[in-house]
DNA sequence: ATATTGAATTTTGTATACAAAACACATAAC
DNA sequence: GTTATGTGTTTTGTATACAAAATTCAATAT
């Protein structure tokens, strides 16, 4: 018996995936309300699953709901980022764990392809393509380890990640010349069976992310301060 | 000016959380059809808000929608609750490891209380009362790290464990007399600072909850394989 | 100039309506 | 006794309707 219907999808989730696109791609702006009417007009669909998506949104923290008031795409503070960042450093680490446990010989030829354009160069200057790579680097960990929940989690908190603040940077918070050996020797973890040395790469990996972002708060801090004196 | 409208509540959060209530109270049993119309009835509302929240409990997994057929109150596997098992290892240890880093003298009189009850029983009987201290505890945790995602996720995947099959032990995975001795342990290393060695615990504890569920499965599958040979 | 008021307008939250899909069950065919 | 077929019923997915709340903005008062 064929799986039918199993291919019939809701408008929500249509809507859902192009308003989440619209956000990683900056179509809407953190900060910004979302106009219902229009953007239901825009997409050619009444405000019924408009509406159902955002609910969704809402939930994976990517919009915010103000009563009465409507629907805004969420506006992180670096405070709350190091909330995202850390998050993702004990899930990850689990991923890059499970990966190590199970992946094929297959898996990792394609895993250690990610980065190959970009491992010879001494000094990376592609900034969005290497922020793909680096995407798509975490994707394919977090697929390896192919949990349900894992998977739906780390994808919203790297969109999260990717729609942060430092649109320059294409969403990368250390530069591509210091993390390609991050990703080089978790790699290595990874293909060489080792979960616990996976996991303990990855978790440091993060935990470097987050250690700028502090950096970042106690600057901002520091200027606010001088500031508030002057 | 003081926050007005914050406390209006949507009809979708109330249903909302009935529903989960529902689930967690095993009115709503896993597996079973959602039954809108007559579920808005019993509620008093259209099936509107109804939809929404039930939007909401399918992105936390809670329930199922099955596209043209309606929603099912999700049912887990053993190898799926491993996995959400996994997750509150990884998740509850950065829970721990934040709570010992803030955790002030009157909150830690408050953890150590929840089983002040059991602390000293030789024998543990009260699986019911046991149960819902083992929830407190978690729950605070969860709440001294004071992280809106990491609560957010907690809560559901608590409810998850709870809903779980094992009805007579009131969602618990292993014994009582048993688990004491964790949480105890948890609870010094939490109240005596010490965020790494909070951390190992909880995790540990997490560790020792899968390794049954393993067992678990490894006992059917041994059981289904001799029925199949019979 | 700034603050306040108060219609006019827009937007939200919820109910309702309705076509299309799924389901149930009786009857017919093999 | 199964397996198909057809028809009436239920339920779903989406649009639409509409009262209540929020917002805008011009007119007035301070």
């Amino acid at each position: 018996m064929k799986n039918l219907g199993a291919e019939y999808e809701n408008l929500d989730q249509k809507v859902y995936q192009i308003i989440k696109n619209m956000i990683e791609d900056r179509s809407l702006l953190p900060g910004h309300k979302i106009p219902q009417e229009k953007l239901a007009k825009e997409l050619g669909i009444s405000r019924t699953p408009l509406i159902s998506a955002l609910k969704f949104l809402e939930h994976e923290k990517l919009v915010q709901v103000k009563p009465r008031r409507g629907f805004f795409v969420r506006l992180f503070e670096t405070k709350e980022m190091i909330g995202i960042f850390e998050l993702r450093e004990v899930l990850e680490g689990l991923a890059a764990r499970r990966a190590a446990q199970g992946i094929t010989d297959e898996e990792c030829k394609t895993l250690r392809s990610i980065f190959s354009d970009y491992a010879h160069q001494k000094n990376i200057t592609d900034i969005s393509g290497y922020s793909r790579a680096d995407r798509r680097f975490h994707t394919m960990i977090t697929q390896l380890a192919s949990r349900e929940f894992l998977a739906a989690m780390l994808q919203t908190f790297n969109i999260i990640s990717l729609a942060y603040q430092n649109v320059p940077s294409e969403g990368l918070i250390r530069h591509p010349n210091d993390t390609i050996k991050d990703h080089a020797a978790i790699t290595d973890a990874i293909c060489s069976r080792n979960p616990e040395l996976a996991e303990d790469l990855m978790k440091t990996h993060f935990k470097r992310a987050i250690d700028i972002l502090e950096q970042q708060i106690d600057e901002k801090s520091h200027n606010t301060t001088i500031e508030e004196v002057s």
